[in-house]
DNA sequence: TCTGGAATTGATAGCGCTTTCAACAACTCG
DNA sequence: CGAGTTGTTGAAAGCGCTATCAATTCCAGA
């Protein structure tokens, strides 16, 4: 069934049921009406590639999918999807190792025009990619921050805040070793965090210690190697920060190999994207949290995205959203000695 | 940069382009040559849009993001995008949350002619998204098994085989009581876990004993209030088998917790999709799993996709992969006792 | 009763490709 | 040397929509 036929079935041309279905004013109510009801009816939907040629437009917005993010990823792709649904935009995912892998990615989908825009994740300060995107004229939002020349969309959490709020807690809570797990060296919201971090610790009239710093992906193993690394030095920590759920789930482990207790010998606050498989709410013992859903960050990006596409100027879209610090079970007072 | 723009620099028709970046035989070898450089050097792509159109192929296949399964999901795209990228196939994907949900994402999909295929998750043995995509005649293939009236393509692993020798393998090992946490309850793969399992128990004159399974979605903390219930009791088990390395973390952690050591007083066999933030092999102590790489079936899945869209009948598209028993540091003998 | 304008609806020309069908040049063979 | 091939290229007709411009109907106002 196309258009041809259904106007035909409804004894009307296939402009004014195109307008019909595409909420043109100048169709009669009660023409719009009847073909609403007959499109149902009939089960007519318009091809979406003659559709797409004849607007112009490619109705799809692209998202990389990081082979280092995948976790992140598919929560964050989750929202975008939940949002774009209702639009008719779809949502088309190429995946990448490298980020020049994704400068070809984004130049060939630019070039066969695939996709209206894209989502650039875990930027880098300076980033090739929104470079890129820039110069070849690709509409973009980014999840995250990177400083460029023009302006740039953006939706970012307060990672630097919320470090620096952890931080703050358990230096509160009389911690003075603290050490952290921080995500990928060189993206924009490990620094972020890490500033939040060493400025808390400043504050206090401590000089952060290079050795109580990791930098790496967001693996279980790296944070239990991390952490027994440390636990079994003389001065070992009395608290970590970790960047993910990931990340905590292995000093958890080497905390308790140590034969220690958490939430009592040692302390962690993790950072918590909300993923569905793994809840900081009902872990045992609880796990203190610096909290945002990176599902709802997806959901609103996409709503940007939208605004993006209806012509609002990227220099005006920029969101920073704040981060809860949820405190469990996992932090406590610091030991004696 | 269009067809036409392009033609006309290199002073030949748009037919003999297209035909030269088509691969169309007639076409003089040295003219496609000279087609094929300036294509690179002056960076023309053809529109995706047009060309779908005129082809009458959407170019795409379609996923659904099933929010109980994202885990795994994200890893199996990034297999499919890799095997099918060079073919110029997009991936398109669609949040679902129920299985009703996806009926109607399937229905628009088709409707609109937005994908030529579609892979079909988890399955149930008998599944209504099959009978549908089947009814509707999109194209598609099956991650699992169901079984249907029609011959259906798919691609499985042999989850049955695997968690039939895990058992085996700690029954040989001198375990009498041993637990599973299996994935939800329905699916086409748990039940063959489920089969895997009471059968190697039966064919030792074991009963097995309902109270020692557990049913439910791959989270870190069902695995760890599953065996945290079991091992507080007086006749605890001493191996368990997970269905997914999520659970296994919960049931490390419940062992961890209760005192135990893990290989030498209880004993755990995983089961592992092989994801990179979480290797078996690195962890402490390692993990003794049923390996099978979800990605790479993700990879054979796209190739299969492809062949059954050049007209392999879905018949013969049926592949059973095996899985590798792993033994690691989690698995020893039954305590004594 | 006639007219100008608002309210609706249609006919048709693209959108940028692929693909038939036709055309032409270059050979082969009797 | 002419007819039949083979090899290579073009012209033009869609693919199934949207959007421009023209046509028609219907009324209010004179």
């Amino acid at each position: 069934m196309m258009l041809r036929d259904f106007a035909k079935a409804l004894g009307l041309s296939q402009t004014t049921v195109s307008r019909g279905l595409n909420d043109y004013p100048e169709v009669n109510p009660a023409t719009r009406q009847r073909i609403r009801e007959a499109a149902v009816q009939l089960g007519y939907r318009p091809n979406a590639n003659a559709r797409r040629l004849a607007m112009g437009r490619a109705s799809a917005i692209g998202i990389a999918l990081d082979l280092n993010a995948e976790v992140h990823m598919s929560e964050f792709m989750y929202g975008v999807g939940k949002s774009l649904a209702d639009s008719g935009m779809d949502i088309l995912v190429s995946p990448t190792e490298t980020a020049l892998d994704e400068l070809t990615i984004y130049r060939r989908l630019a070039a066969s025009k695939r996709v209206d825009a894209v989502i650039l994740h875990s930027p880098y300060p300076n980033d090739a990619r929104a470079r890129l995107l820039t110069d070849i004229g690709l509409p973009f939002i980014v999840h995250g921050r990177a400083e460029t020349e023009a302006p740039v969309a953006w939706l970012d959490i307060d990672n630097e805040g919320a470090f620096r709020r952890a931080t703050e807690h358990l230096l509160d809570l009389g911690h003075k070793r603290i050490a952290m797990v921080n995500g990928p060296e060189g993206r924009t919201f490990a620094e972020h965090r890490n500033k939040g971090y060493r400025d808390a610790l400043i504050a206090r009239g401590l000089r952060p210690d290079p050795r109580l710093t990791v930098h790496g992906r967001f693996t279980d193993e790296i944070g239990f190697r991390f952490a027994q690394s440390l636990l079994e030095q003389k001065a070992a920590p009395t608290a970590f920060l970790a960047g993910s759920m990931m990340t905590s789930l292995g000093v958890f482990r080497a905390i308790r190999s140590a034969g220690l207790t958490l939430g009592r010998d040692v302390s962690v606050i993790a950072h918590d994207d909300v993923f569905p498989f793994l809840n900081a709410d009902r872990m045992v013992p609880t796990m203190s949290t610096t909290r945002s859903s990176i599902r709802a960050a997806g959901t609103r990006i996409a709503e940007l995205v939208m605004q993006l596409l209806a012509g609002r100027p990227a220099s005006e879209i920029h969101e920073l959203w704040p981060v809860e610090l949820v405190l469990r079970e996992s932090t406590g007072p610091a030991p004696p000695g």
